[in-house]
DNA sequence: GGACGGAACATCTCTAGACATCTCCAGCGA
DNA sequence: TCGCTGGAGATGTCTAGAGATGTTCCGTCC
């Protein structure tokens, strides 16, 4: 019945915050401090600054102390970057940085692969035919926020600058509609979870940080799928957005 | 240099259960047979198993064991709903259960508020003015899976029937149309985070679960905002969907 | 056949201490 | 002034145990 002491302190670390004692980037007490002001074991305290640290709400520096995180997200815009449109105004609920930081290419592999299952069934391909495969990092200020994995057929772009690491200017939009295959519909789906260890290693995530999943598969006029983005973006650094109308 | 005992742990359960060892719904090896296999300590086994929690691949159920997880996916199309046009076929990557499972409502909770100092911004309301609020909670097979919090000017809806818990058909949007302020224009917000307290309480989230955020704001043909519709959703339980044209 | 009780077993909480490893900063030396 | 080196202090990992609490299941009793 009642609320163990781990979580009580937890409480009281993020009243404390929600307060405004403890403002972003702000060291927090320790595990010293907690075991003195509470009374406590040291793997009581621990286990209290690992709630913040499992809810994102603060992050431990080895051998620093334990800080309140900051949020800085960037905003991607799902449908405006994939048209010409603009409906302009209208303020966001999310405050925005002003200056729209650039995100750039840190690594990029591109290569010749058989298809994954899930893959060949959009693309309306048998299994293991080849597809083109394009795996790029992109870094904001340093840090990676977002690995992106496009996969088109390989016998549609054999040849084009699609399967050359610079594609040209356009990007493979371009290119496709060139080869007589221009996206004209897309389809963006939208999942989250925690990350798995290889995509923390890859995006430098702190603890308690989810993913976001965002897959785009871009159709051309008849209606079959010409390519499959995969996305996995850092939670902690994007909004997307989706303006429509009714 | 070395790997941590309790991370080597936890990489052989996962590897055990991408191998197919342990399918979801599965009891996983427990605290006493991991000290047992492994010769460590209790705190070091449930590190690990800890490790698996946070990530989402297993749950724990007291007194029981610890399990693995599933993943039943809603499809929430953010575009198709509020318009009617139907772009039809092209196969989605993640499978979809066939049946439409049908989301109700099971709290909720209509009133007049000040407004939040973000809400009042968008709906270009000072601070403080009163706002229509809507508190819905949705359940899908008795799991609770969204909270949606719709803020509404209070001098624009007054009367109406959007101040009563049952709109009538159509929803709040029919109902604003008749008021001369018809939404023609949507934009969605989405971001993901751990969930806090509070949201771990009302959807019912085991740990490890991340929240998706969407936040729409509806706009009349002139450009101003009408409603603002704060969501959260159980990221297990969800792929947002949004399709466009180029 | 059904309800109840209890034992076995599971996770959860917490203690007290040990050593490892990393960070930060002050002080020293070139 | 610059750079290196300690050392203090911080978090990370791990042990060995104890009691609390919830679940499961089986045998007994009605």
């Amino acid at each position: 019945m009642t609320e163990p002491k781990y979580q009580r302190i937890a409480a009281t670390l993020k009243a404390a915050i929600a307060e405004g004692e403890y403002g972003p980037g702000d060291r927090l007490p320790g595990e010293n401090d907690l075991m003195a002001a509470h009374g406590v074991a040291r793997m009581t305290a621990r286990q209290a600054l690992g709630v913040l640290q499992s809810e994102g709400i603060a992050e431990a520096r080895k051998g620093a102390g334990v800080f309140v995180r900051t949020f800085h997200p960037l905003r991607r815009r799902g449908i405006q970057r994939l048209t010409r449109e603009a409906w302009g105004s209208g303020r966001s609920v999310w405050s925005v940085d002003a200056t729209d930081r650039d995100v750039v290419v840190d690594q990029i592999r591109v290569g010749e692969e058989p298809a994954a299952e899930h893959i060949a069934r959009v693309l309306g391909l048998v299994a293991d035919e080849p597809v083109c495969v394009r795996d790029r990092r992109f870094v904001l200020d340093g840090k990676p926020v977002l690995l992106s994995t496009s996969s088109l057929p390989a016998g549609l772009v054999a040849g084009s600058p699609i399967t050359r690491p610079d594609t040209g200017p356009g990007g493979i939009y371009a290119r496709l509609a060139e080869l007589g295959h221009e996206p004209v519909h897309f389809r963006e789906e939208v999942r989250s979870r925690m990350p798995t260890s290889d995509e923390t290693a890859r995006l430098a995530l702190p603890g308690g940080t989810p993913v976001l999943l965002v897959c785009r598969t871009a159709f051309t006029q008849d209606g079959s799928a010409v390519e499959v983005n995969e996305m996995v973006l850092d939670a902690n650094s994007y909004i997307l957005e989706y303006d429509f109308d009714a």
